[in-house]
DNA sequence: TCTAAGTTTACTAATTTACTTAGGAATGAA
DNA sequence: TTCATTCCTAAGTAAATTAGTAAACTTAGA
């Protein structure tokens, strides 16, 4: 099971919005992609699909951009990759009549465990730990 | 993140072979394929590299075929996954210096989560599901 | 030495990933 | 109303991965 670069790009662009927030002044693509070294044309598709799922939202001409369209401490890391992939973690097989019922259940815990530590993230958290020196956690 | 059918063949085969266990009568490869409903050819490899992990051993020749190498208690899922995936859960850009410590330290949050959940499950607890009517989880 | 098994390597079609490109549509200012 | 600036949409694509298939080889027992 490997993640994609696009989970990492979402989370980092939402992230830039999150820091950003409360200012009501849009983020261009431009500004998000090169504050967090994401390919632009890459970008749009990720903040398209964070937009229609109800994560961030946008304005259009001039002075246009995004923002978050909730706070960050009510976005997820779950609600994040839930938006750009199907699921925090797919088992394609959990619907193939051929995998034994106790293997299923194998995947079930692993998948519930992995969108129970994504959903406990949120990006208020994120932003704070980015706020915070990294020395902190030494302490 | 999406998990292959790989994985998913890695399990059933080593269910397999621990439901199997202790009998040292060898499996075959035919034997796993057909009453697990696995491509054989492309089991052939799964098999291959839980061999070169130490997971089960193989006999040549007449009367050949698979073995656990260990009891099934001491082996997870979490054994299993790593053996035919580099890791239950791969984040490619925990090594891309362009990911900020913050993000990563979530996708090592997530990580960990997976990877106990896979690491608390023997096939000794898969094999005693499959033994027992599902019927029971419903009491 | 024959034969039934595992072993190894190579090949491949289909899909997915991580983009790029090109043009269209909205917004606000001149 | 025109124009620059922004987001929006669709299509295309090279490279990698997935999920196999196939063929030749090795080993061990009868």
């Amino acid at each position: 099971m490997k993640a994609s670069i696009k989970s990492d790009y979402a989370c980092r662009a939402v992230e830039a919005l999150a820091l950003h927030h409360p200012d009501t002044r849009p983020l261009r693509i431009e500004e998000i992609a090169s504050e967090k070294a994401i390919p632009a044309n890459y970008l749009v598709q990720i903040l398209i699909e964070l937009k229609s799922k109800g994560l961030i939202r946008s304005q259009r001409g001039k002075a246009g951009g995004y923002l978050l369209a909730k706070t960050p401490d009510s976005i997820t890391v779950g609600d994040v990759l839930r938006a750009v992939q199907g699921d925090v973690l797919e088992f394609p097989f959990l619907r193939e009549p051929k995998c034994p019922e106790e293997i299923k259940r194998v995947w079930r815990r692993i998948q519930s465990a992995a969108e129970e530590a994504a959903d406990e993230i949120t990006f208020e958290q994120i932003c704070a730990e980015a706020n915070r020196p990294s020395s902190m956690y030494y302490i």
